[in-house]
DNA sequence: AATGAATGAGTGTTCATTCAT
DNA sequence: AATGAATGAACACTCATTCAT
């Protein structure tokens, strides 16, 4: 190993995630990333053939590990108990997902352009819905929650009453904080809160308090 | 090619709104807004100082029309019956925000970046709550939704599972639709069911079906 | 005519001749061109769309021009005495090139690069022979010129032993004179000499002197 | 991948000159180069010192095979009959360059770049013309070819009107016989008709036919 | 002899913005 | 009110060259 080229890619990626979160990539400059990650600019050109390309680098690495978060759940713990499953899966989902909250800001920022690509949220979607949707669906009721039969209906509710609520909180959560003067504990329970009687509350189907 | 004013300028925020949420503001071209709008470039700069100021001149006025639609639902249409309100309202902010789709695409975008200003999401959300929120507060609970008493809290729900969910609803439904092949009619009533059998369901309090 | 935009057009395609004659193509920087021309690099891109499409330009000049000249020749100039109308052609043809000598030199370069392209001094020579090339035939033997009647072997014998030569003498009587300390007039001469000894004396039948 | 000296060194040159051929000294990338010949980068730096050197000496060789061959004919082959010598000496002289076409592709186009250096076909001619110039032309005209005593018009005669016309047949051969459809053969013995009748005429005195 | 990593100085091109009319 | 011309500062990307091993 040569001087130490997987410390230099890394650190490329690493500090790209955070400028284009910061900036948005259409705002992000490839110059910047090089200061930020003290590297010479023509070195990422060595790792990178694009600005684009890190940014598809970024999310296939984000795909890969959210596939196996999802698959490890669905798999490896079904042996879990199902309040216990929920709880775990919930939390594991969280920290997965707020120790990438600036890949869910450029996810989100660049599925809105209008570009022929499938939204990268909508992969990312895919991803948590990509085993056969039928065995996704029986195992959900199998634990006793409550789900629709109809396959369109049930992504709807979950993308935009699931999915959604929860990457907008981890992208929003530092912001809202910050300017609302609310303590991130707080924020947290209290998103919590919000997500388990208006969410959860459909799928256990429970009166929320 | 307009000879006039106001037919120009107006033309102008039209064509930049619809650049901005193709491409995102750092992505649009102020050359493409002139071309699309067919209007000479420098014309842009005669009317507006900067590309930054049209962003924040459609931003006024979308604000100021939500401003008046929010008014009138609290004030104006205060002697509606309280379901016939709702759904009254419901209506009327959806019509409103999807007339205004690509505009809420650059809030979001905007909102993501980390710079100083105000998340512009987080002034929608403001104007919502405008007035005082012990007043929204008291004015929904007579109308008999269940409210939590706890300021901080009602404003985390309402964010996290009634407005973003509609925003995402309206932003992504085309998307939605194109890439799903779902019929847009279906689309929307498969949100609406969403909607109901979370957040609504919360609100009325009742077990959702 | 708000400011002048002519002047500028003309200035950069006259320096961007004169640099991509003495760096070649690829070796020649857009910067000194703007740099040399005087004028904001910009301006360059405003005009043209590319550094390509600069060359393309100066050759499609180029080629109306010369076509213009040999279509003078072949039908204006029909009635001049044959003596007198070969060596009015061979000055004005002469005259022309050496006004153009830059332009020669990046043909001859562009022409010799392996792309796909035809060689600019293929399209050159066809322009000379544009007209059917059965009536230049004829209207040169019936000059009294020996022709071979065999097209192809005529284009050959024209190509190689008079505009080829003539071409390189112009590409290079300066720096032949420069580094052998020719006087210009005794090299045209000479020259002059060399092409009547053995590409005129063919045409003309005659025994060289 | 080569793994001794040698092999790899000549390997560079040979990709070297094809590329310098194909796209210009300019155009060419010694990235292209090292991956053609399949050898790193940075190897090409550890034989040459630079991306001129290379070139540098490739012409040097070229110059050495130039003169063996040129000697060779006016030392070692001088006991041929006249008409069995230049027959010999041209077919000779023209597999030498054809075997080198590219070579001659870059010395034309290097020659006709401004910057001080003696243009290499200056350097070409030179060497042809290498040894007195009185005893080269005695040894022609001992031949019984036709030769100015002028030197500088013997010079010029040669250049233009002998040398030139075989180095362009040479480097557009291909070209010509590709886009005009002719076959290489037939455009050979069309280029030595041409040759004949013209510059060889000219030496032999004789009426073309 | 050979290589993967690294770099400084460019290089063509773009862009928001301004000027002159 | 409107426009074609012009500009300075970037910008993504490249390239010859060197380093460290």
């Amino acid at each position: 190993m040569p001087r130490n080229s997987e410390a230099s890619q890394k650190k490329i990626m690493e500090v790209a995630v955070k400028i284009f979160a910061r900036k948005g990539f259409d705002g992000a400059r490839v110059d910047e990333i090089a200061r930020e990650a003290k590297v010479n600019k023509a070195l990422i050109y060595y790792y990178f053939k694009s600005k684009s390309l890190i940014l598809e680098e970024i999310f296939r690495i984000f795909n890969d590990e959210s596939s196996k978060l999802i698959i490890s759940f669905f798999q490896d713990q079904a042996e879990l108990e199902d309040s216990e499953w929920l709880i775990t899966f919930f939390d594991a989902f969280m920290t997965f997902l707020e120790e990438r909250k600036d890949i869910l800001k450029i996810m989100i920022t660049e599925s809105l352009k209008s570009n022929e690509n499938e939204p990268p949220i909508f992969g990312f979607m895919n991803l948590i819905f990509q085993q056969d949707i039928e065995k996704y669906i029986q195992s959900m009721k199998k634990r006793g929650f409550h789900m629709s039969d109809d396959k369109e209906q049930m992504m709807v509710t979950e993308f935009f009453t699931d999915i959604i609520p929860i990457l907008t909180y981890v992208v929003f959560k530092d912001k809202w904080s910050r300017l609302f003067g609310v303590d991130k504990e707080r924020l947290k329970s209290m998103f919590f809160e919000a997500y388990s009687s208006t969410h959860l509350a459909y799928h256990l189907g429970q009166k929320p308090k």
